[in-house]
DNA sequence: CCGGTAAATCTACCCCGGTAAACGAACAAG
DNA sequence: CTTGTTCGTTTACCGGGGTAGATTTACCGG
């Protein structure tokens, strides 16, 4: 299980691939460009490096292919953060925090939810 | 003020220095070594690609190069950060922490900290 | 049947991180 | 003076992300 590291488009695809589960090349790219424009023929370069990759797969239907994530988000969502953590951080989940906190700002409404899971989290120690 | 986008080797080149202020390629090269050997000239191709970045400048005492960070430690770790919370979480910081704490193993007295973190936090609403 | 349209493939760049050998300059020891 | 060591510089290569034009393929409508 290599961490699989991704490029800025390459995440920005697996995310639209994560959100509508079943998408095609066309599709992927309109979405892309409603944000910045991108080449069809980009996308799909992309497509194909990623599934070389083993991170997506495609089908043919009507003779276009309709790709699917390999791939799951949880995985790639933890291995990027985990390097965070363990490259800038030190592997210091309070460093992170404390800098989150500190840089970011963050609704009251966020910060009390933020405070409930730590108070929950804190609960579990006996099971 | 572009992000200024490190990578791998040249956050740990990026690190040393900002550990130690002023430091020769050597210097560098031995601390990188004690994890994962490097050569020597591929420390200094690096540190001559973070000076050409303006990331690092160096002063030449007795002939040889001495090294120190332009870019601050905290520009580097906050773009880093802002970059993972934006492109990875959406923006949410409480996705991000909710996801560290559900997936990294933490200490029950950092937990306890950041309970402290949070609620100090809390209080500064009516400075 | 023919031309347009749209999809997929081929091919070719550029950039940059990482890697390091090869070369050159300067000094230190013998 | 010659040789070896230690720097720094030059140069080159690889891999991968990103970009996209050019080309082929295949269908669909007139």
């Amino acid at each position: 299980m290599t961490p699989l590291r991704l490029g800025k488009v390459q995440l920005q695809i697996m995310q639209i691939l994560w959100r509508h589960g079943r998408v095609t090349a066309r599709q992927i790219t309109d979405e892309l460009s409603q944000q910045s424009p991108i080449a069809h023929s980009t996308v799909q370069t992309l497509l194909r490096k990623l599934e070389a990759k083993g991170a997506v797969a495609h089908e043919v239907v009507d003779r276009t292919f309709v790709f699917v994530p390999l791939q799951e988000q949880a995985d790639v969502t933890e291995s990027a953060a985990r390097d965070l953590l363990t490259r800038v951080f030190g592997g210091s989940v309070y460093g992170l925090v404390a800098h989150l906190l500190r840089h970011e700002k963050i609704a009251p409404d966020e910060l009390a939810r933020l405070r409930q899971l730590i108070d929950k989290e804190g609960q579990q120690k006996k099971p």
